[in-house]
DNA sequence: GACATAGTTAGCCGATCGGCTTACTATTAG
DNA sequence: CTAATAGTAAGCCGATCGGCTAACTATGTC
């Protein structure tokens, strides 16, 4: 029920923040991300659609990991990355909280969320 | 109505997105934000709780300005700065889609929009 | 055992970042 | 006119970033 002042969602989570920004700042690394929304995926597939060497994809990937964004189970030679909801959960609501501060911002939000809800719902 | 595939938000967006991101991947950049939250200030005033030469404020707010998120009024030899709450939305987009892909966490948004309202209302 | 496959580690390189200082411009005050 | 105030511009510096290659580890296959 405490209200959380916007200071005390950055002192909390500040690091964490600073981390998932970064990551999502790169392009590659949010492709990344969209791809393992459709489904977990082993770190080759993942680099396959990124004219891109494998190493590079790996060290994107452990940003990704060291963000808390992606987690990875590994099973024989192959290492399986995922998505962790949480950690998105973390960023947006740093957003959601200074929405409360912008007029009618948060409407904005609601409608947004109701229209994917009903998306969701239609499929 | 045409559905947003996440390939149209990344492509669409892609740049902004960069630079929202960097942005905020900056805690002295999102505690700036916080402070305009609470209503516009000129730079000097964002800069004083700051322990930071005030060139070096004088670059973050550029970064936010260059991303999008902040805006600027000359007025005499003071620059007053406010949040651009538009650009916010971009990357509140950005995440909303995905959340759609994540079990659960649309209803977790939506719970946490509905929670930010009433709070809102009590005031 | 030998080879192939999946992926990481290490290290190089140029570019950008985030801080600084110094010097400048522009507006306001005396 | 002069001095103070508000802020930007330019350039330095060390650190991190984002790509690469070359070499390695570990698992699976023949």
């Amino acid at each position: 029920m405490a209200k959380q002042t916007a200071e005390q969602i950055t002192t909390k989570a500040g690091g964490r923040l600073d981390a998932v920004f970064a990551a999502l700042a790169d392009p590659t690394r949010r492709a990344i991300v969209e791809q393992l929304s459709r489904g977990e995926a082993t770190v080759g597939t993942v680099a396959a659609p990124h004219d891109m060497a494998l190493p590079s994809i790996s060290k994107h990937v452990k940003v990704l990991e060291r963000a808390g964004l992606v987690r990875r189970r590994v099973e024989g030679r192959e290492h399986w990355l995922h998505l962790a909801p949480e950690r998105f959960a973390t960023a947006v609501e740093w957003f959601a909280h200074y929405q409360a501060f912008w007029s009618g911002s948060v409407d904005r939000l609601a409608q947004l969320v109701s229209e994917l809800q009903e998306e969701r719902n239609e499929t």
